[in-house]
DNA sequence: GAATTCAACTGTGTATACAGAAAGTTGCTA
DNA sequence: TAGCAACTTTCTGTATACACAGTTGAATTC
């Protein structure tokens, strides 16, 4: 880092790391005062900060209670699910216009040497995981749409506390990398429909995985 | 309003219509102190006020200069709309599912009475962008999906600015009458399908129309 | 005359102090 | 014993003071 981080930043990463890592689960009440001991910072900072993660939607303001992180149901991901079909189907679209293959075609490769890459059994899935993100950041970079690209990463911070509430089976990953690896030879060959309609289909499992994995046993 | 407004929420109010209405340009800096003294309050309300509009896009910190009031272009529009597409097909799709069909068979009526209403020659057309916003608030009931939503409200923050940029003429309104009749329509008869189609080609006018009033006489 | 350096000023980032409002608690009364 | 009221405490919202960094301008030197 070139200039030591500003505070209000730290004070804004630390929070919303911790809310997204459940250390704060949802409910938990986020006074100034108390935030800005904890961290070492003054109030005017955390109030900054505070102020991010409400417009994030990863804190609400409740009634008195002052400011409370908020809840995930499995409504909220439902309805998650409908924003980034939307989303991301368009995104899919516009990449397989304009996206560069050369990018993608790297990515087809890498995705196709998946199967061996979960037998080597990491725990964490740290290249799975490392992949995939490079596949999202593909498609942010060939959308080429400032709008779409910031709806998206407001999006997916939603979405990474609802995959620590849901964790995917090897089955599930293995067969979402052959999804993800259809959506990128659609983008390769520059086939709209089927890079959107891929992507459909790779959200429909994403998301029936997500509600069988929350729901408790009967 | 049961209580004094806050300060904070005043100058985001103020800064965002004076952005909005164009009376602060693209290009315009936006300095704390000034904007302070302008207002009336102190630099601690107009922090605020800054950091909401610059998550809401609409200023952007610029390198040594402070916070910069952002620019809208031709792309911008085109990026904008590739969003609006989305999202709204989303809506209409899950407001066709699920919305109230007498909350939209009133809205029918009223679209099937724009004619009428755009022949009284309202300069403003106050009456028709006001059942414009009514049409709107109806589909984000009937989504029912707060993220979806929040995205929608976001994104018209821009688009208002755009609706300033270029100004609809009366043969357009007629005709984007006709279009939010079918959508409509759609919605009322349940026909998911249809709603999203319908806004698609909704869209596909609105853009052509917005980019042939803003393209300058050869 | 041009380039480089130094100084001053403007503006942001942070801390802290103060005021007002709201919630919880405690005590008194019916 | 239960309910109401008042008080206390703690919170947020706002203002202001202070420090540091970046930029701009001028002056001096090559």
């Amino acid at each position: 880092m070139a200039v030591p981080a500003r505070a209000s930043n730290r004070a804004y990463l630390a929070l919303r790391g911790e809310i997204i890592d459940w250390e704060l689960p949802p409910g938990s009440i986020l006074g100034e005062v108390e935030q800005a001991s904890r961290l070492g910072v003054s109030r005017t900072p955390v109030r900054e900060a505070l102020a991010r993660l409400t417009a994030d939607g990863l804190v609400a303001a409740q009634a008195g209670r002052g400011l409370v992180v908020t809840d995930i149901s499995i409504d909220n991901i439902r309805e998650l699910f409908e924003v980034r079909e939307a989303l991301e189907m368009q995104a899919a679209r516009l990449a397989a216009r304009r996206g560069d293959s050369a990018v993608f075609a790297a990515l087809e490769r890498e995705f196709v040497a998946v199967p061996d890459l979960l037998e080597r059994d990491d725990p964490a899935r740290h290249a799975y995981y490392g992949l995939v993100q490079r596949f999202d950041e593909a498609m942010d970079d060939a959308a080429a749409n400032t709008y779409l690209v910031t709806a998206l990463r407001s999006l997916r911070t939603h979405l990474v506390r609802v995959r620590r509430l849901a964790k995917d089976n090897p089955a599930r990953l293995s067969a979402a990398a052959s999804e993800h690896l259809l959506i990128v030879r659609a983008v390769v060959s520059g086939d709209a429909d089927l890079a959107a309609h891929a992507t459909h289909v790779h959200l429909h499992h994403a998301l029936a995985s997500a509600l069988g994995s929350t729901e408790p046993a009967p």
